[in-house]
Formats: C-alpha cells, sequence, structure tokens
DNA sequence: ATCCTGACCGCAATCGTTTGTGCTACACCC
DNA sequence: GGGTGTAGCACAAACGATTGCGGTCAGGAT
C-alpha cells in the first residue's frame, strides 16, 4: 500500500505521532498549537500522506463505506439515483458501494450482511417490499439507512420518493380534462409501495371527479415489465369494458399496453390514451412519444444521501447495539415527497367521439 | 460493530487466536489438526463470527475492495457491464466500488486516487483515453487493473472490448449487400479507442470492397452524443457528397443524425440507411427500428472481474511497489476482444434507384 | 516565592487479525 | 534407549492510527 505513514509525517515535523494525528484531524485541531498544526499539515502535504483506512477504521470503527442497494443496476430508473447519491457522498469524503440484488430476496440479504461486515456506516436501500423482514431487522439494528424510491408499510425509515398521489392525480386531471370518462388503471405489483401508493391514489383521484367505475377498472401487473403490462391489458380488453384512456403504472407496463393494443388494432392516441410513469430515457422519441410522469431522479438520490450523511452524525461510531434510550415507540421518521410533472405528448389525446 | 471476535471464537472452541485464525482460513488449515478445525468452526458459526475487516486489512494489506470507474452510469451502455463485473466480484468475496466520474478527467483522478488510498485490491476502468496519463500512472505502479470497452494506445493493461473491426465489417457488408455504394461515416471522438479503431476499421471494411471512397467521408464528430450526432450529419448533407448509407460510431450519434435528416426531409430508409453502434435499449422500438452492431456488455463485464481476479491473486498482497523482477520491456498483456453480432433492423434498406 | 490554571504535547494502550517463531509431545527408526 | 522428525499448537509481535491520561512549562494571581 502506500508508503508514508503518519509516524513519518510526525517525524518529519518533529512531533510525536499522536500530536500530528491531533493536528491533522479538523475535530481535534484545536488541541494543538496553530504552530505545530501548521507546521504538520504542511509536512503531511509535502510527503503526500493519505491515512491508512484499515488502521483509522481500525480504532474508529467508521468506514466512511455507505451501500447503495438496487434491484437492478439495468433499470435506467436507479442510475439517476446512484449518481446523485454518489456525488453528494463523495463529496462528503464517504465511498459509494453500489449492490445490485438482481431483484432476488436472498442475495439481497446476502449483500447486505456482508456489507455490514465489512463496516458499512450505512445504506441507501431502493428494493424495499412493502412488507420487508430484512428492513426490519435493519432498522431494529439501528443501522442508518434511507430508503429511496420505494417505502415500507411501516415508515419506520427516512424515505424519499417522488409525490406519487401528486402525479397520478395530474395524469387523471389532464385526461379528463381533454374529455375522458372512463378510465383504467393497469397497476404495479402490490408488493411494493409504488404499486399500492399509486393505485390508491388513482381511485381517489378518480373520485374526485365525477366518473363512472367499474369492477375492472384497476388491474393489478404481476411485475413492472412489458410482458406484464401486455398481459394485463389484453385481459382489460377481452373484459370488453369500456374505456378511452389507460393509465400504467409505470412506463414499462404502459409500453406493453401500447403493444397489446397495437396489435389489436386499436390505435393510439386515436382510439386509446395512455399514460406512463417515471419518464425513462428514450420514451419521447417513440412514436408516438410517451405522454408520462417525470421524477426527480437525480434529486432523490442526493436528498437520500443528504439524509443518510445527516442519520449517520447523529448515530455517531457504529456501536451495534444503538444508544440506550430507546423512544417509548416507533418514532416516525422522515418522509420526504419530492414534486413531479406531466410531460404531455404524442400518447394523450381527445377520444374519439363515439 | 459486530460482538463477537476472534478471541471469542477460541475461547469457546479452547484454543489460542492464533490457532482460531488458522483454522478459518482454507489456506493454512492444514497446519490444524482436523479435529480442532472442526471444532473452531463449529463454534464460530454457531457464535456468529465475521472478521473484522479493518483489523484483517491492516494485517494484510487487502481489502477485498475493486473500484469500477465509468464515465456516467446514466449511459445505458455501462450498467450491463456493472451488473457482470459485480456478479462475479461478489461470489468472490469481493466489494464493488463504483464510481462516476462524470467524464471529467479531474474527478477522475481524484476518485481513483481515493480509492487507492482505501487500499483498493484492482480497478476495472472504462473511462480510458487513447493518450491517458493516469492510466499510465496505474501501470507503472503496478496495480491490477483491466480495462473494459475504451483501451488505450499504450496497450500495457489489460483489456476487454467487443470485436470493433468484426462489428463495423458487419455493418459496411450488409450495407454492401442491400446494395449500397457510397457509404460515409460518421466516427466518434478520436481521444477513445472506439473512436479510433472503428474509424479505422470502415476504412479497412470499404477498401475490401471495390467502392468509391471520397474526401468526407469519414467525419469525427465532438463526442459520442446525439448533438455532435446531428451536428456531424448536417456538416455532411452541407457537403454535398452523395451518399446513400450512414454508418455511425454509435447509437446516439445515429439517432442525431437520424434527427438531422429527418428535418431536412430526407426519410429513412427510403433515401438514406442508417446503422449504429451499441444497441442501447429501445432503439429497437422506434420508428424504424435501428439497425445497429450488438456488443455482449454483460460478457465484457463478467470477463473483464475475471482476469482482474487472476490479476490480483498473481500480484500477491498489495505492496505498492511492485515485484522486484521487471521485464526487459513493457510485455504486452491481454486484449480480449468478444464476438459482436449485427442486428438487422428497419433503418437500413436497399437504397433507392436514382 | 508559591500556587494554580490552562495550553500544549508526549506516552502508551488499544482496536482485532495474521503470522513467524519456538515449545511440547508423540512417533519412528536404528 | 537416545536421537531425529514432525504434527499441533501457544506466544507475542506486528499492522497504523486514535485517544485518555498525565506531564511540562509559561504566565498570572495572591
Amino acid at each position: 500500500m502506500q508508503r508514508v505513514k503518519l509516524a513519518d509525517v510526525a517525524r518529519a515535523a518533529g512531533v510525536h505521532p499522536g500530536t500530528a494525528s491531533r493536528a491533522l484531524n479538523p475535530a481535534t485541531r484545536d488541541q494543538v498549537s496553530r504552530a505545530t498544526s501548521k507546521r504538520v499539515a504542511r509536512a503531511a502535504e509535502r510527503l503526500g500522506y493519505v491515512p491508512n483506512t484499515f488502521a483509522r477504521g481500525l480504532r474508529t470503527a467508521r468506514s466512511y463505506l455507505v451501500g447503495m442497494v438496487v434491484p437492478d443496476v439495468t433499470n435506467p430508473l436507479f442510475p439517476p439515483m446512484v449518481r446523485g447519491a454518489e456525488q453528494v457522498l463523495s463529496r462528503a469524503g464517504y465511498t459509494l458501494v453500489l449492490t445490485d440484488t438482481d431483484n432476488d430476496a436472498g442475495t439481497e440479504r446476502r449483500q447486505v450482511e456482508q456489507l455490514r461486515a465489512r463496516g458499512t456506516d450505512g445504506f441507501i436501500i431502493a428494493t424495499a417490499r412493502w412488507e420487508d423482514r430484512l428492513l426490519d431487522e435493519v432498522a431494529e439494528a439501528r443501522v442508518p439507512t434511507v430508503l429511496v424510491n420505494r417505502n415500507t408499510s411501516g415508515g419506520r425509515l427516512p424515505y424519499v420518493g417522488g409525490d406519487e398521489r401528486a402525479g397520478i392525480k395530474l395524469a387523471v386531471d389532464h385526461l379528463v380534462g381533454l374529455g375522458h370518462r372512463r378510465i383504467a388503471y393497469l397497476a404495479g405489483p402490490q408488493d411494493t409501495s409504488t404499486g399500492r401508493e399509486r393505485a390508491a391514489a388513482f381511485r381517489q383521484a378518480v373520485a374526485g371527479h365525477t366518473l363512472p367505475t367499474w369492477r375492472t377498472q384497476v388491474r393489478p401487473c404481476a411485475a413492472y415489465t412489458e410482458a406484464a403490462g401486455a398481459a394485463a391489458a389484453v385481459r382489460l380488453l377481452a373484459s370488453a369494458a369500456e374505456f378511452t384512456a389507460v393509465l400504467a403504472g409505470n412506463d414499462l407496463i404502459a409500453l406493453g399496453a401500447l403493444d397489446a393494443f397495437s396489435r389489436a388494432g386499436i390505435h393510439c392516441p386515436d382510439r386509446v390514451s395512455v399514460v406512463g410513469f417515471n419518464d425513462l430515457p428514450m420514451v419521447d422519441r417513440l412514436t408516438p412519444p410517451l405522454s408520462t410522469v417525470r421524477l426527480p431522479l437525480h434529486e432523490m438520490g442526493t436528498l437520500a444521501a443528504r439524509i443518510l450523511l445527516d442519520e449517520i452524525d447523529a448515530a455517531g461510531p457504529t456501536d451495534g447495539g444503538g444508544s440506550a434510550m430507546q423512544p417509548a415507540q416507533p418514532q416516525r421518521v422522515a418522509q420526504s415527497l419530492l414534486g413531479v410533472e406531466l410531460a404531455v405528448r404524442g400518447t394523450t389525446a381527445a377520444p374519439a367521439r363515439s
């Protein structure tokens, strides 16, 4: 590894290693005279001293490592969050460790445990399930953690996401504004917060207008994939329900539905309007370009990182056991909802007059 | 951090910590009787022992950390590589640290140095420039490193990428097969290996057929972006060169060119054929769907990781200075080119008969 | 002149593992 | 039975930084 150690710096500055340590550490610098502090700093600079992370970590039980857990880096939803998080973390001297769980609960658990063993200072987790034992344990162990994009039912961990209710409402209002009265919703999987929240928001938004509702109006998809979206769409068609617009739980579902419609000879936007969610890259280049709800993904990443840093500072050195003071009841923690916007594009239009 | 340490395990098994250490380490297990080894293993299991990475790293100068450097996680080209690399690394007990340089040489240097200070065991680098001082230094310092996707001029570091020459040849042959005779090439930036390699391959492929060549036939773009591609395309149009097909340095350039052509009223594929490179997600859903060369991105990631692991093993504990035996000349290292394929889709067709 | 105070810094223990060295038996051979 | 090997393990010294504790010294108060 690197050659020059603290003792070298100390020798060069003519002081004891302990003193050099204090001089270099901003938090303890005032225990040392300004003169020696300067001298040590200069020596360190000159010799190109960089502290040995292992030694430091061994003593302080701080790794300056943060784990970020995503289901699939390949899904374009996540990279912007990763990027945002990494920017603020690295600026704060932390290093981001990315792990991809491949959407599998087992590997997720393994990865998290491996990172915990490594002394990771905290986690940013984008894989939360609505009921999530692993996260319950993490919360129990008081490991600094913040959820992003997906929340849990418990609400015991800080969360940052987009304002899904607002996004759905925007979409529904837009469709209603165009003249649509019968709108179907292709919901995401109901074991994720986004699937549940958006579905609930849809019902609420529809109830806000005086629109007809019918039994098969909201149909959950098995997954956030094109295949699942297509399947749900054909089921919807088979149900013979009348509808002039479809709101999808996310863009992939919307794309799948679009495929199904076009295969059934139902042209968009002439015969059916479709709205997605997430505004994935490229969906604005399709024909017709997809109308969709845009989330501030990058900002979600940066905010999550900032909240995590606060949490880490508050927790102090990782004592694992957590502080003795346990609140009377599981306290409610910060749930941040960021503003979203609707991108109106080519897949939405006034309904055909029947 | 975690409560139970090696000494606890040793006590439980009735042996000295040193012995417990050997018993737990597969490489030194044979210095201990089978009986005690079993006993220690059982005790460790029962107590839930996980070794302290700091202490271990402090002693062994091994971090089991690998840094992966990409210019921009948000570019869909990279996530599959990251994913592939992470899969093989984590299976080998390593942890992947991802860092995004934002395409900036300065932050790249800072990130790499920070990771080096952290004792990172090796690097997978996807940001190589054709002339790259930082990588020269890294090679000099003998830090285990493998380049992926982009190479350097020196060829002193192991590299894994797609077989660009073959890809370009496939594309050119395809166009020629359709009847095209005048093909232009919109090259990527010439400070990257991909930009240079593909351009050279294009010239070679064209020379392989008896096609006309002309002065403005290959035009470098300033960057791998849609804007740069569009700009190059309008320059190409302005040059009044006759051409019936365009091969692009990558998909983004192709998309930009497509935009420019459509703005100029030149319809694709009727009046001009276009083929891209990389096969980004979604480009198969555009109208017309983009014909392009597909790279085995995931496999590039896994192979890079495997080569890196070999290198790390060969290098042994990070001694920084490198072994004393220096080869007479900078030896040529493994340069792996993976097979590519051409996805023939809607942007290529026989040229209009003039 | 003595005592006290506080600023500054040195000393040494400590974090938890790994690993070179050396001790103790026991087995084996002639 | 004495010498030689060898297997199995204990001992303790590292690795490099942090930090509680205590010592020194100058300067001011009494």
